[in-house]
RNA sequence: UCCUCCUUAGCUCAGUUGGUUAGAGCAUCUGACUGUUAAUCAGAGGGUCGUUGGUUCAAGUCCAACAGGGGGAGCCA
């Protein structure tokens, strides 16, 4: 019976003392023979369970290490130390799991991120881990519960997807045809597909939205949350080649209730993790701070992580469009001072991350919703605006990560989306079926997608999106 | 993919204008101490200086290529 455990979370958040218990987790750090920090992922804190001297025998204190499962059952007590309200007075000690000591690649000290992301499967097991993965569970139950809420259905789109033809991005080919020259070719020379596993190209999905706007032309109000893969060469802070989308769809939404239920969404998802994970994030406040420290004075931040999400939750979302974003751009002094990498010079360019970030983190201070893009930048699926130029197209940028949603109201006209499609080169015989919804029953429509580990970054504050999913995947690197 | 920086003990780092046997803190091991908070004190072990090639009487130190990592850019969420 080992579910007779109580959670350190629950024992340390109690009132409660002088009841027997037992507990059991990881060995943080093993202090004078005496006191074992002890974490079971429950909580940031440790307990300390105190193990009287002549309790164990040499051989069980000899396999008390850093790293190490152990039950402790005694009683719980008021603390006679300094460092915590409650510790446990053990009866008895057992070790579930050793751990060799001089093995464990885990000390009780500060580890560099880099060295973690090395050792990501047991990274689990330190407090800035532990406070993230607590955060990021903490944010996808809002993202269930936000929408819960609001009465939409949760729509699980494909993973495998036979349609190439969204342009989103480089796709990772699925196939069961063999790689060593033997798969069978059509009459042109080419790989035959038609003798593939679904008789056709398949990729891993880039989006699920072309399949959640088919529901959503059914239950009005979708969402859909599940894994994306892209096979774009990238190496940035920023991106993973396997990441976790949240792309809501909704019919009878224009472009101003598309971004009103984004920033409620935000605003919500941030405040449900403030309310549940109080001291993780103070954990990571603090943490950041110390960083913070190490820099010189000018690019430090003003605001402590906890004062920043303070504030988001606070306050209106700057909205303003592409042209406004670029008359501001054009005559900031940034510009004239030819302190851009790329200078602003005419309508219809698109914006570069150092002129996101020049709006979101100097000019306004405060996360910006952009919108009316012009229509050369942006997908064929985005509703075409009446000035022929930009279409209703709308980013959510966000202080220090960039781009944390990209949305759109969609085409509904069949005859614009269609004419779209064909200037831009878009075939729309693979995507007859999506078609089909503005064939029959079209409805004014919008949706967004939201890149989940973007959020949990800017959340947890974290600079590296590689340190906010367990086991990332990115370009030469699959390892786990 | 491009630009840039980095790679010295298990971890974090120092190592002078190229010059004898490459150092520290933490971790590990041994011992001491025992209400400690990344416990403390004493001692010990631990290195192919990322790899390969080059320059030089002499390379951790200079040069080149490659590998791995960080940061920035592009692609985007």
């Amino acid at each position: 019976m080992f579910n007779q455990r109580i959670k350190i979370k629950e024992l340390l958040s109690g009132e409660k003392t002088d009841y027997n218990c037992t507990v059991m987790g990881w060995v943080r750090s093993f202090r004078n023979n005496q006191f074992i920090a002890l974490n079971d992922g429950s909580t940031q804190h440790n307990l300390q369970v105190v193990a009287a001297l002549g309790l164990l025998s040499d051989e069980t204190l000899k396999r008390i290490t850093t790293g190490a499962c152990i039950k402790a059952t005694g009683t719980v007590v008021a603390s006679l130390g300094k460092g915590q309200k409650l510790e446990l007075k053990a009866t008895d000690v057992t070790i579930l799991g050793d751990s060799d000591a001089e093995k464990f690649p885990l000390q009780p000290k500060k580890h560099s991120l880099e060295f973690l992301r090395e050792i990501a499967h047991l990274r689990f097991r330190t407090n800035t881990f532990g406070a993230i993965f607590r955060i990021r569970h903490s944010l996808a139950f809002a993202v269930h519960r936000f929408f819960n809420e609001r009465g939409f259905v949760y729509i699980n789109t494909p993973i495998i997807t036979g349609s190439d033809a969204e342009g989103a991005g480089e796709m990772f080919r699925v196939t069961t045809l063999p790689l060593d020259g033997t798969a069978p070719k059509n009459e042109n020379g080419h790989i035959n597909f038609k003798e593939d596993f679904f008789g056709r190209e398949t990729n891993l999905t880039v989006s699920g939205q072309l399949e959640g706007e088919m529901a959503a032309m059914a239950f009005a109000d979708i969402y859909t949350f599940g894994p994306t893969f892209r096979a774009e060469n990238s190496n940035t802070t920023r991106h993973l080649a396997e990441f976790w989308m949240i792309e809501p769809e909704m019919a009878f939404y224009d472009l101003e209730d598309n971004a009103n239920l984004a920033e409620a969404f935000i605003k919500y998802i941030i405040r449900y993790a403030m309310e549940q994970n109080p001291d993780d994030l103070q954990f990571l406040s603090q943490r950041l701070e110390e960083e913070e420290k190490q820099k010189p004075q000018n690019e430090r931040s003003e605001y402590s992580l906890l004062q920043k999400l303070e504030f988001v939750i606070n306050n209106d979302f700057q909205r303003l469009t592409y042209t406004e974003a670029i008359d501001i751009l054009k005559e900031c002094n940034y510009n004239k001072k030819k302190k851009f990498q790329y200078l602003i010079d005419k309508w219809g360019v698109d914006l570069q991350s150092e002129h996101e970030r020049y709006l979101v983190e100097k000019h306004f201070k405060k996360p910006v919703i952009l919108t009316h893009y012009p229509k050369e930048i942006k997908a064929f699926y985005m509703r075409q605006n009446d000035d022929g130029k930009t279409v209703a197209a709308m980013d959510i940028l966000a202080p220090g990560i960039g781009e944390i949603v990209g949305g759109s109201q969609r085409e509904e006209r069949l005859d614009k989306l269609v004419n779209r499609m064909k200037e831009m080169n878009i075939p729309t015989e693979e995507l007859d079926w999506y078609l089909d919804s503005r064939r029959f029953g079209s409805c004014p429509h919008a949706g967004f997608g939201l890149g989940f580990e973007r959020m949990v970054q800017f959340v947890t504050g974290m600079t590296n999106i590689r340190d906010v999913i367990p086991f990332p995947r990115y370009p030469k690197s699959a390892a786990f």
